[in-house]
RNA sequence: GGGCGAUUAGCUCAGUUGGUUAGAGCGCCUGCCUUACAAGCAGGAUGUCGGCGGUUCGAGUCCGUCAUCGCCCA
C-alpha cells in the first residue's frame, strides 16, 4: 500500500475502483434517520432524448459538491437521481430516427409500436446518461433512481391530476394554443422560438354591403397570413380614432422633448406623419365607426360571406388603413377581439391539424396552407381585390421541436388555472400544513415575499438574488393558464373518460354509468363555455345543447371502471401530459408521494416509507436559469398545492457555458463538449476543478473549445481553436495548417471526425497532479505508521503555527463561501492555501527539520499529516476521486492524525467529518511577521534572480530595522536564511551598510544583501525602484496638500496617508544614500 | 418595443459598504531538471477598468448617457 506513488497522477488507473468502492460500500446511501438536519437536493432529471453535455456536468458538479460537503457535515443526505421522459423531444426524436432509417412514420407502427421503440431509446440513454454522471463521480442514491414515467412517478401524477380536478383546477377549455403542424401537437410557450424571417404584407380590399353615398365602397385590411383571411368573422375599426389620434400626437409631441438630439429628427417625422394622418383620414375612420354603430356588414371575399363591421380598440387608428381583419380562431389577438365581442361573432377553424385547410374553407379545403395562401393571393389578385404587397421583415414563432412555423390554432385542450380563485384554494389537504391560497400562481409569487413563511417556516430564496426571483415572479404573475394536454403518444395519458352528449340525452346516459365512488372517480358536466354545471341544470338546458359527461379516476380505480365507462359509451382522452406536469412533481413523487409505503418501485430499490416524511420538504434545487419558469416555478405550486409547504427553500442558479464566442454550446451547433472526452484527457476531478473555478456568480461563462485535428498524429498533436477556425457549414471545420476540412458533429461521413476539447481543463489536471505530489512528499518523510502524541502549543514550531493559523483561516474561508454558493471563491481559498501557503513556503521549511530528525521532525510529521489531512477534507467536495485514493495513502502511513487530540477515525474521506476551523489555531501576531519575513525573502530572491547567483551560492546578508520589522525578522531568522540561502543573516537597529552592498527597502528597513553586486546594474535597478518611489511619494504629497482632503477626507484616513507618506520618504532617503555611495 | 445582465492584462475571470501604486490563473519573458511535483520552482513584464459627462477631497466601484454583446418578455 505505501508502495511509492509514481510521479504524476494518472485519473484512469483511480477513479474507476474508487466509485466503485463507494457503490459497494453504499456510500451515497441515503436512509432516512430520525435525528439531525436532512439535507436533499433533487436532480434536474435530465431528459433521454441525448447524452449529456457541459451544461449538465456543471450542473451535477455543483450539486455532487453540495452533496458531498453536506453528508461530511453529518446531515442526513440525499440527492435524488432520475431522468425525465421528455415527451415531445423524445419522440419526434425517435419518430425522425424512424423515418430516416426505416422509412417508417409512427401511423406504420401504431400507438404501442411507436411507444415500444420509445422506451427502447430510453433504455439506451438513460445507461448513458447515468454512466456520464458516475464517471462525473456524482454521489447520488441511485437505489432511488427514478424515471418520469415509471410506476413510482406515474401515481404522483395521476393523484396530482386527480386532485387538482375535483378541485376545479383543471378544466378542457375551447383556446388557442401554439400548434406545431408537422407534430401536431400543441406546445408551450416557452417551446416556441421567435425568430425574425423576410416575410411579406399583403393589403386585401373587402367590398362594402350596400354602401350608401359618401360610405367607401371597400376597406382595405392587411395580413401577414393572407390564407387566414378564409377564417375572418369581422372587420374592427377603432371606436373612437379621434381621441386616439389626439392621444398618439400628445404623446409624440412629450417624446420629443425627450429623446436625444440624434433621434428628434425621427420623432418629429413620426409627429407630423400622424398629424398628417388626423388630416387626411380621420373623417373616413369616422364614417366607418358611424357604420358600425349602425350594424352595417362586408362581404368576405372569396368565401361570399357577410362579415359584420364592429368597434374595436384592437384596430389602430394611425397604422395602415386603421382597420383590421378578425380571425379568432387563428390569431391571439383576434381571439381576444372575439372575447370581446361574443354575441356578434363565432371563430371559424379552417385548419386540420396537419397544417392543411378544412371543409370551412370552401374550395380551398385540403391545400396545405402554404399552398393555399398562394391560391389566395392569386385569386385576390384576380378580382382585383389585391391593394398591394409589401416586403416587410415579420417575427414568426417556430417550433422549437420540428423548426416548422407555429400556427395559433383554436382547439380544445386542458389546463390548469393559475388565476386566482373565487375564495381561495385549500394548499396541502389532509396534512399539517393545510392552508389557503388564492391561487396556484399566487401562492407561487406569495413563496418569494419576505415576510412570507410555510407552515413550517420555510422560505424561498434565490442565489444569486434578485435577479432570478424577478424573473420567476414575473412569469407567474401573468398567471396564464397553462396547457397541460400534448397530442403525442409518449407520456402519461389523461385520466379522463368522456362522451359529448345532448342535453336531452344527459339524464340517460347518466343513468347508463356504474356507480362511481366519489373517493374514486370525480364526474362533472362540462359545458360549451368551459364551465361545469350540476346534473340539475344540465338537464334543464334547451333540447340540443351539446354537453360533455367527463370521468376523472384515480389510479387505483382505473382498472376496475376504466372498461365499466368504455362499456358505457366513454373513452379515454386520447392526449397526453405535458412533460413539466410530471417534473413538476419531482420532490415529492422520488419520495413516493403519495403513498410511500405502498409506492411501486422495483427490487433491490431502497424502501420509501419513510421517506417522505423525513425529505420532504427537500433543501436546494440547482439549475440552470432557463428553466426556472417552466420547471422551478411549478415545483413550487406543486408542492404547496400537495403537501403545504416548499419543495425546497433555496434555488441555486448557476452559469450558462457558452463558447469561445459567447455562444450558448450546444451538441448540435457543434461547440458542445462531451463531458467524457474531458474527463478522458484530463480526468474527473480536473474537469469539476474548472467547473467549480468558473462558477462565479452572474457571469456566464466562456470556455473556448478546441477540435484535435485529425490530421494531427498522436505524438504530435494539434488543436484548432474553433472560435477562429474556418467553418464551411454547420459543424464543418477547416484545419487551417493544412486547409482540410474536419467534421466535429458527425454530420459529415465523408469527413474525418474531431474530437472537441477545451486546453481549459488543464489547470484542473495540474492542480490534482500538484495534490498528488504533495501527499506523495509526505509518504516520502513519514516513517512507517506515524505515531501520534497530544502536541502543546509551545512545542510547535513558528512555522507550524503559522501553517495551522493559515489552515484555520482557510477553512473558515471556504464554510463562508459554499454557504453563499460561490464555489470559485471557496476553491480559490482553498488553492492558495495549499498551493502557495502549504507547498511554497510550510514544506520548503519542513525539508531542513525533515533532514535534520529528532523532535522537530517528529512534530512537523505530525502537523504535516494533520495539515494534508485537513486539506483532503476541504477539498473533497470538488475533487472526490483524488482526494479519497490520497486519504487512503495517508492513512496508512499516519493512521491516527491530529495536533492536540486524535481525529476521530474515517475509513473513507466521503464519509469523514468536515472540518472544523479551531479559532484558537488562529495568530495574528504570527501571520503578520511571517508575511513581513516573506516580503524580505522575495525581495532576496529578486536580487539573486536580477545578479544571476547560482541557486547554491550562500550569501551574506544584513538587515537595519526596529520595532515590529526586527522582532519579526529575528523569529523567522532562520527561515529567512533557509529560503533566500544566506549563510549569515544579522538584524540590528544600527546596522551599518556594507560597502558594496546590494539595497532594498521594507517599510522602515533597509536590507543589504553581499557578494552581489554589479555597480552599474546596481545603480540602473535603484534608480528604477527610485522612480517608482518617488512617483508614489510626489502623489501622496500633492494629495495631503489638497486642503479639501485633508478637510473632508476621514481623520483616519488622513493619518494613515501621512504616516505612508513617512514611511515613503525615508525609503527614498535610503535608496538615494545607497546610490550616492555607488557613485563615490 | 419593455425588462435584466455584462464590458477590467493577449485569453478566462475576481474586485464586498467609494480610500495605498487595480488582482488571480493561463499565456509571455528570464533563470533553474534545487532528492514531492518541468503538469514543477524562483523571479519579471503586462491595464487610457468599453466611450463621454456628472456627483465627490477621492470613482473600476455611485448617477446619467452612448456603444457593443448576451438573456428574458411582448
Amino acid at each position: 500500500m505505501t508502495a511509492e506513488l509514481p510521479t504524476r497522477y494518472d485519473p484512469t488507473t483511480t477513479q474507476a475502483p474508487i466509485y466503485e468502492r463507494w457503490l459497494a460500500e453504499d456510500s451515497f446511501a441515503a436512509v432516512p434517520t430520525d435525528s439531525g438536519p436532512s439535507y436533499v437536493v433533487m436532480m434536474p432529471l435530465p431528459n433521454v432524448t441525448g447524452a449529456l453535455h457541459m451544461g449538465h456536468a456543471m450542473d451535477n458538479v455543483m450539486q455532487d459538491m453540495l452533496t458531498r460537503w453536506h453528508r461530511m457535515l453529518g446531515d442526513d443526505t440525499l440527492w435524488q437521481p432520475g431522468t425525465d421522459h421528455a415527451g415531445i423531444a423524445t419522440q419526434s426524436l425517435v419518430e425522425q430516427r424512424l423515418f430516416d432509417l426505416e422509412g417508417k412514420t409512427r401511423k406504420d407502427l401504431g400507438r404501442e409500436g411507436l411507444v415500444a421503440r420509445i422506451w427502447e431509446w430510453k433504455e439506451e440513454y438513460q445507461k448513458r446518461i447515468i454512466h456520464q454522471q458516475q464517471q462525473m463521480g456524482c454521489s447520488c442514491d441511485w437505489k432511488r433512481q427514478r424515471f418520469t414515467m415509471d410506476p413510482v412517478c406515474t401515481s404522483a401524477v395521476r393523484e396530482f391530476f386527480f386532485r387538482m380536478y375535483r378541485d376545479g383546477l383543471i378544466y378542457r377549455g375551447n383556446r388557442l394554443v401554439n400548434w406545431d403542424c408537422f407534430l401536431q401537437t400543441a406546445v408551450a410557450d416557452d417551446e416556441v422560438e421567435h425568430k425574425k424571417i423576410a416575410g411579406k404584407f399583403w393589403h386585401l380590399r373587402y367590398p362594402v354591403r350596400d354602401p350608401q353615398p359618401g360610405e367607401p365602397t371597400h376597406v382595405i385590411v392587411a395580413t401577414t397570413r393572407p390564407e387566414t383571411m378564409l377564417g375572418d368573422v369581422a372587420v374592427a375599426v377603432h371606436p373612437e380614432p379621434a381621441v386616439e389620434l389626439d392621444r398618439l400626437i400628445a404623446a409624440q409631441k412629450e417624446r420629443i422633448g425627450a429623446v436625444p438630439a440624434k433621434e428628434r429628427a425621427e420623432a418629429a417625422a413620426e409627429l407630423a406623419r400622424l398629424e398628417t394622418r388626423r388630416d387626411s383620414d380621420l373623417a373616413q375612420l369616422e364614417t366607418l365607426v358611424r357604420m358600425a354603430q349602425d350594424g352595417r356588414s362586408l362581404v368576405l371575399p372569396l368565401m361570399d360571406r357577410e362579415i359584420p363591421l364592429i368597434l374595436d380598440t384592437w384596430a389602430k387608428p394611425a397604422l395602415g388603413s386603421g382597420c383590421v381583419k378578425i380571425t379568432p380562431a387563428h390569431d391571439p389577438n383576434d381571439y381576444e377581439v372575439w372575447q370581446r365581442h361574443k354575441d356578434r361573432i363565432h371563430p371559424i377553424n379552417i385548419l386540420e391539424p396537419n397544417g392543411s385547410l378544412n371543409a370551412n374553407a370552401g374550395s380551398y379545403a385540403g391545400l396545405d396552407r402554404f399552398d393555399a395562401r398562394k391560391r389566395v393571393v392569386a385569386d385576390l389578385e384576380k378580382l382585383g381585390l389585391l391593394e398591394r404587397v409589401e416586403e416587410r421583415e415579420i417575427e414568426l414563432g417556430h417550433s422549437d421541436r420540428s423548426k416548422t412555423p407555429i400556427e395559433p390554432w383554436l382547439s380544445k385542450q386542458w389546463f390548469v388555472r393559475m388565476s386566482d380563485v373565487p375564495g381561495g384554494i385549500v394548499m396541502g389537504a389532509g396534512t399539517n400544513n393545510e392552508h389557503r391560497a388564492a391561487g396556484l400562481a399566487q401562492a407561487a409569487i406569495d413563496a418569494t415575499e419576505e415576510t412570507w413563511t410555510s407552515p413550517t417556516g420555510r422560505q424561498l430564496t434565490f442565489w444569486p438574488d434578485p435577479r432570478y426571483r424577478n424573473s420567476y415572479r414575473s412569469w407567474l404573475a401573468e398567471k396564464r393558464d397553462w396547457c397541460i394536454s400534448r397530442q403525442l403518444w409518449w407520456g402519461h395519458r389523461i385520466p379522463i373518460w368522456r362522451k359529448a352528449v345532448r342535453s336531452d340525452e344527459l339524464a340517460r346516459e347518466l343513468d347508463a354509468l356504474p356507480a362511481l365512488d366519489p373517493e374514486l372517480a370525480c364526474l362533472q358536466i362540462d359545458l360549451p363555455s368551459g364551465e361545469r354545471a350540476d346534473r340539475t341544470s344540465a338537464e334543464a338546458l334547451p333540447a340540443g345543447t351539446e354537453v360533455e359527461i367527463q370521468v376523472c379516476l384515480r389510479e387505483a380505480a382505473t382498472d376496475a371502471l376504466g372498461p365499466r365507462l368504455e362499456a358505457a359509451g366513454l373513452e379515454q382522452d386520447p392526449d397526453v401530459l405535458d412533460t413539466w406536469f410530471s417534473s413538476a412533481l419531482w420532490p415529492e413523487s422520488t419520495l413516493g408521494w403519495p403513498d410511500p409505503a405502498h409506492a411501486g418501485i422495483e427490487s433491490g430499490q431502497r424502501d420509501l416509507t419513510t421517506s417522505l416524511a423525513r425529505y420532504y420538504p427537500g433543501s436546494c434545487l440547482v439549475t440552470g436559469r432557463d428553466i426556472i419558469t417552466l420547471w422551478v416555478a411549478r415545483m413550487v405550486l406543486a408542492g404547496l398545492y400537495n403537501l403545504g409547504d416548499l419543495p425546497f427553500t433555496d434555488v441555486f442558479i448557476h452559469a450558462t457555458i457558452l463558447d469561445g464566442n459567447g455562444v450558448r454550446m450546444s451538441k448540435s451547433r457543434g461547440n458542445g463538449i462531451d463531458p467524457v472526452d474531458i474527463i478522458d484527457r484530463y480526468g474527473a476531478d480536473a474537469m469539476r476543478y474548472v467547473l467549480c473555478e468558473m462558477q462565479t456568480g452572474l457571469q456566464d461563462i466562456r470556455l473556448p473549445v478546441q477540435a484535435i485535428s485529425p490530421f494531427s498524429s498522436e505524438g504530435d498533436e494539434r488543436l484548432v481553436d474553433l472560435a477562429s477556425a474556418k467553418s464551411t457549414s454547420r459543424g464543418v471545420y477547416v484545419d487551417p495548417e493544412n486547409g482540410k476540412e474536419f467534421d466535429v458533429i458527425g454530420m459529415r461521413k465523408d469527413l474525418p471526425q474531431a474530437k472537441v476539447i477545451s486546453d481549459r481543463f488543464e489547470v484542473g489536471r495540474n492542480f490534482c497532479n500538484k495534490l498528488w505530489n504533495a501527499v506523495r512528499f509526505a509518504l516520502l518523510n513519514l516513517g512507517e505508521g506515524e505515531a501520534f502524541r497530544p502536541l502543546q502549543q509551545s512545542e510547535l514550531a513558528v512555522e507550524d503555527r503559522w501553517i495551522l493559523s493559515r489552515l484555520a483561516r482557510c477553512t473558515k474561508a471556504v464554510d463562508d463561501a459554499l454557504g453563499r454558493y460561490d464555489p470559485s471563491t471557496a476553491i480559490g481559498a482553498a488553492r492558495e492555501f495549499f498551493w502557495t501557503e502549504f507547498c511554497d513556503w510550510y514544506l520548503e521549511l519542513l525539508k531542513p527539520r525533515m533532514a535534520a530528525g529528532g523532535d522537530g521532525r517528529a512534530i512537523g510529521a505530525q502537523v504535516l499529516a494533520f495539515v494534508l489531512d485537513q486539506t483532503l477534507r476541504l477539498l473533497h467536495p470538488f475533487v472526490p476521486f483524488i482526494t479519497e485514493t490520497l486519504w487512503e495513502h495517508l492513512s496508512a502511513r499516519a493512521p491516527v492524525r491530529g495536533i492536540d487530540a486524535p481525529l476521530e477515525h474515517a475509513t473513507s474521506l466521503i464519509r469523514a467529518a468536515w472540518p472544523v476551523a479551531s479559532d484558537d489555531a488562529i495568530d495574528t501576531a504570527i501571520e503578520a511577521d511571517f508575511e513581513r519575513a516573506q516580503v524580505v525573502v522575495r525581495g532576496l530572491r529578486d536580487l539573486r534572480a536580477k545578479y544571476a547567483v547560482p541557486p547554491k551560492k550562500l550569501l551574506a546578508c544584513s538587515v537595519r530595522a526596529t520595532g515590529e520589522l526586527a522582532d519579526a525578522l529575528e523569529r523567522f531568522e532562520a527561515h529567512v536564511g533557509h529560503l533566500a540561502g544566506l549563510e549569515t543573516f544579522s538584524i540590528g537597529a544600527e546596522t551599518e551598510k556594507p560597502k558594496l552592498a546590494a539595497t532594498f527597502v521594507v517599510g522602515a528597513g533597509e536590507v543589504f544583501l553581499e557578494g552581489v553586486l554589479d555597480p552599474v546594474a546596481e545603480r540602473a535597478r535603484l534608480e528604477k525602484d527610485l522612480g517608482k518611489l518617488r512617483g508614489a511619494a510626489d502623489g501622496l504629497a500633492s494629495r495631503l496638500e489638497n486642503p479639501s482632503f485633508v478637510e473632508r477626507a476621514p481623520q483616519e484616513v488622513v493619518a494613515k496617508e501621512r504616516a505612508r507618506l513617512q514611511e515613503m520618504r525615508m525609503q527614498v532617503q535610503a535608496l538615494e544614500n545607497a546610490m550616492k555611495e555607488l557613485v563615490d
